[in-house]
DNA sequence: TTTTAATGGACTAGAAATGGTCTAAATTGG
DNA sequence: CCAATTTAGACCATTTCTAGTCCATTAAAA
């Protein structure tokens, strides 16, 4: 991530903090966007610490941090578990949408977020969005749900781009139907390693026409992601 | 609120130029505009240190000042932390929407409601949005918050016409972001009779094209539509 | 049922990072 | 030149993080 440094003019680029405290907020950041529904199971400790590159005893803290806020909930020998509730009737509509309406609508937002990204997208997102990308980048090729996760994540992070809260608040209930139901036979019918690939390539390109503010290649981008991921679905559902 | 951001404003090229008290001012914009947000990490000494090209203790005097006015605690072991209240975290999407950004956000989605509407819509979908329609043609010209409530009620129809439970039940969180605070102000500036009579026929051709399934001529009416209010905004806040 | 693997809980000693303090030399501007 | 500031260190006390180990509990497999 130190890749990109302070070229231009005069942003030294301050860069964040990090601890405990910094992955507490990231998952609660994460419970909070549906990435991690309700009642869900959250990875295990020593994942989470693999993860993160960070201590068993690290992330204990932040998982500590997380039950003290009524957030999480940890079962000896069974996990730690999502005890926040998003929304209550939204699991209403994630019973009731298919994936090909999820995809339907996630074309009709995500061209125009991208536009919005370009626009009014900080430094700080900007961060937080390569931050997204090099995780789901991290967890390539391995577990598919993982992968899903991950890929949540940075559309929420690109959501979040947009400065919009109306848009970002839309994006946390499109997430949260995407986590919530019937993908798991979807995810391992599409999620090839080539495909990840693919979609991964997609995701860079989307953040640096982003970063570069340049609006037709963002838009042009996430539009054919959407589009490779709606036929990959149709090829999915024939089989 | 991001537009204007680093440089403009004090040093022109100031690589070196100021010291300890430019440094602080920086960072007390940073910490101001959220850079920084309640209760985070900053940075250690040592990597402000690294990255201002500056000695420690001429960031450590930096500190100082912000310590001295309130705006950061510092804890020995641990680091340097927020303690300013950037005016406390509006959970409430709508509270913190603007009524451009609400635009912006249907600008984005009801392009592609209408496409999905011409394909989707059912017979009984489109009684509902006939009866939508000649409800808010009923009650134009009398108090305009009613007329709000009848256009609201037209365009959750129009929604209700792509069957995408998904897409539903998004329309109904910007509905309701639309109903809720400042929008009082504006509507009574915008929403002249004249502006009514205009809506209202867009709103019978948005109607009759998806009636006749002519996804063109409903996409450039919900466009055309949206872009007039966006501009009456615009107006409206000029004044 | 028993067995096995995985999970969170608890603890430890040591390494690493952090702000606090001090000193002496170098730089800067009047 | 002088005085103030900045720099480049070193060292300290405290806190946090690490890398383990062992345990009790749970859930699923044999």
């Amino acid at each position: 991530m130190g890749a990109m440094d302070q070229s231009p003019g005069k942003t030294p680029l301050p860069s964040a903090a990090g601890g405990a405290s910094a992955i507490a907020a990231q998952l609660r950041r994460a419970i909070m966007d549906g990435t991690y529904g309700y009642r869900e199971r959250l990875p295990a400790e020593r994942d989470l610490a693999q993860h993160y590159r960070a201590s068993r005893s690290t992330v204990r803290e932040a998982l500590r941090q997380l039950e003290e806020g009524n957030l999480v909930t940890r079962r000896i020998g069974s996990g730690t578990f999502v005890s926040y509730r998003g929304g209550g009737e939204d699991d209403d509509v994630a019973e009731r949408t298919s994936p090909l309406e999820l995809i339907e609508v996630r074309l009709a937002i995500e061209p125009q977020m991208a536009r919005l990204a370009t626009l009014h997208a900080t430094q700080r997102d900007l961060d937080r969005l390569a931050q997204a990308l090099v995780d789901v980048e991290a967890c390539a090729s391995r577990d598919r749900e993982i992968y899903t996760r991950a890929d949540a994540a940075f559309h929420q992070a690109f959501a979040d781009c947009t400065r919009n809260p109306l848009m970002i608040g839309l994006y946390r209930q499109i997430n949260s139907v995407r986590s919530h139901a019937q993908w798991a036979r979807m995810r391992d019918k599409i999620l090839s390693p080539d495909r990840q690939r693919d979609y991964n390539s997609q995701h860079r390109a989307l953040y640096e026409a982003i970063r570069s503010r340049d609006t037709e290649t963002a838009v042009m981008t996430i539009m054919e992601h959407l589009e490779i991921a709606r036929r990959d679905l149709i090829g999915a559902v024939r089989d």
